[in-house]
DNA sequence: ATTATCTATAGATCTATAGATAATGC
DNA sequence: ATTATCTATAGATCTATAGATAATGC
């Protein structure tokens, strides 16, 4: 039964990104601690030699979500001609909208996670501030006008993520992505 | 333990005002029926006399608490000299963040509600519908720009809310709001 | 010998139901 | 007689733990 240590490394890593997905399209409470390890190839038993609780879990892969995230933004900002328009519009994609478990975590979770307990809201704040100090690097004006549009641009492109994911009407979901879509290009042009 | 049918209507209402409350207090899964049902001062017994089932309640509790913002929403645009500078305020107040348990379901419960039944989806979407309609009457510009621009400064409005109740930090928390309030003020005017 | 994982289970929840109780409303 | 509510519980699920197992690593 027993694997390697570096076996054992490699199971720690995919219960964490397993978790980070399934977190992402569930919810903290939508997912338990036997159906992420049995998504990892593992029984739930052994969940506990690797992590002290599933809100320890929960940081982690919110951490390892985030991480991704800003990695991604950095790869745009650097391939891009318009950073600004690549990322806005990768976020407000119709992909971006139907693949939440790949996607942001303050889109996916944002309102769970103003339930977790503290640990979890300091990592996604940790994260939210490096997304947002990305943002700002692309905005135009002043150092207190680029911190300002980076926080107003990201907050709408939560809050449209979040709704367009939320209705139930197909059409309105579209109509929501296009309308912010074109409210930040409209604003930062 | 019989009561009367009109006390029984009486306590139906207050079954789903205080669902309304603690479902936007600590989501849907976060509270169960047996503690709602505590809350209005019954026993968890009681509740499928009046609900065929959890979800049904978390249907009419969306309503309720949509209605409810609909409304308040009228009263703003009745009484205010600039009623879309009253009601962005309003929702962006730190009073509105403090207590989600009165405030907008979407904002409070918007990544839970991408994963609930259609049902409860279907609900939500009218409610925000009734929203952005309300917001549009108050845009400048033509009926297509007016739609549009509801659609955008709503979306800042959820993501604001949700993101400065998420976060560790309070001044980050204040700030969010105040950048999202600066950027729709100097959008709509 | 150590330890990563497994099996099995404790103890706490949660939704929903069954049947008893007692007050209403005919 | 009807029915709103109560007590009690079934059945499912969840987090966490205990002890067994078997492969690694000294």
């Amino acid at each position: 039964m027993k694997v390697s240590r570096e076996q054992a490394a490699e199971n720690r890593e995919r219960i964490v990104n397993v978790a980070a997905k399934l977190f992402r399209e569930r919810g903290f409470d939508g997912i338990g601690v036997a159906d992420i390890m049995s998504g990892a190839g593992l029984t739930h038993g052994g969940f506990y030699g690797h992590f002290e609780s599933k809100n320890d879990l929960a940081m982690e892969a919110c951490t390892r979500a985030l991480d991704a995230s800003v990695q991604k933004w950095d790869t745009l900002i650097e391939t891009g001609a318009d950073p600004l328009k690549t990322i806005t519009e990768s976020y407000l994609s119709v992909r971006h909208r139907d693949r939440p478990g790949d996607g942001c975590v303050i889109s996916a979770l944002g309102t769970d996670v103003a339930r977790q307990d503290k640990s979890v809201r300091r990592v996604v704040t940790k994260g939210l501030e490096d997304l947002v100090n990305r943002l700002a690097g692309l905005m135009p004006g002043s150092k207190a006008t680029k911190r300002r549009k980076a926080l107003a641009s990201f907050a709408a492109m939560v809050g449209a993520v979040s709704m367009a994911r939320a209705v139930d009407d197909p059409r309105l979901s579209d109509e929501i992505l296009q309308a912010v879509s074109a409210s930040l290009a409209a604003d930062t042009h």
